[in-house]
DNA sequence: TCGCCGATGTTCT
DNA sequence: GAACATCGGCGAT
């Protein structure tokens, strides 16, 4: 990426939250650890924000969601239910406390090693999931507050555009769940949950 | 296909 | 104590 179009993807990305969720959904997650490079296009992405009663920033913050806080274009890592790991694109103007989960991979790069990591052969189970994506790309703690410009994990923007993108609840939100901030690609095979449609 | 359960870090009441 | 931005395994339907 020219310098030009770095800029112009980091202002992207310090949008608010639910304007930034859709315009992930078709771009290429990678992390590179271990020497080892695995990931996919982002298929299923949600929005939450500092106001909303179901993000980790709602009560301030904490040391364990400090990077929420810190510059967009970077990650926010947390574990789930203490079992997970699970990723955030941070957004929005630093201090807010923002960001994108990313719930849904399609697998495209180091297919095999994900295989390995996750113990599962079927590549529609590999990143279908927030915790699945995170043990798919070997994601954990150490990446909190990583740059997503590298050295371990990269975003890129999409190579083509033409996607349709649905807008539905968020999964597992009950606080807040009127808000319609998860963005799905519509046709895609990969995502954790299907969708209804919503009324027009 | 569904629902329950266990694993278990962090924060809230 | 309980809730939670989860997942996989189990048994019942």
């Amino acid at each position: 990426m020219n310098p030009d179009d770095h800029r112009q993807w980091l202002r992207m990305l310090a949008r608010n939250a639910p304007e930034v969720a859709p315009d992930l959904i078709g771009c290429r997650l990678i992390s590179t650890i271990g020497n080892v490079v695995t990931g996919g296009r982002i298929v299923e992405a949600e929005a939450y924000t500092q106001d909303d009663p179901a993000c980790h920033a709602y009560h301030g913050r904490r040391p364990r969601n400090l990077s929420l806080f810190g510059p967009s274009g970077h990650a926010y890592v947390y574990r789930s239910y203490g079992v997970h790991w699970c990723v955030n694109m941070v957004t929005g103007e630093e201090g807010i406390g923002q960001g994108v989960l990313i719930r849904a991979l399609e697998p495209e790069v180091g297919i095999d090693i994900m295989r390995q990591r996750r113990g599962v052969e079927i590549e529609r189970l590999l990143c279908s999931g927030p915790g699945r994506v995170g043990q798919a790309l070997a994601i954990t703690g150490d990446l909190d507050g990583a740059s997503v410009c590298g050295p371990y994990l990269y975003l890129y923007p999409p190579e083509r555009s033409a996607r349709r993108i649905a807008q539905t609840p968020r999964i597992g939100v009950t606080l807040g769940a009127e808000r319609l901030w998860r963005f799905v690609d519509a046709d895609s095979r990969y995502l954790s949950r299907g969708y209804q449609k919503v009324k027009d």
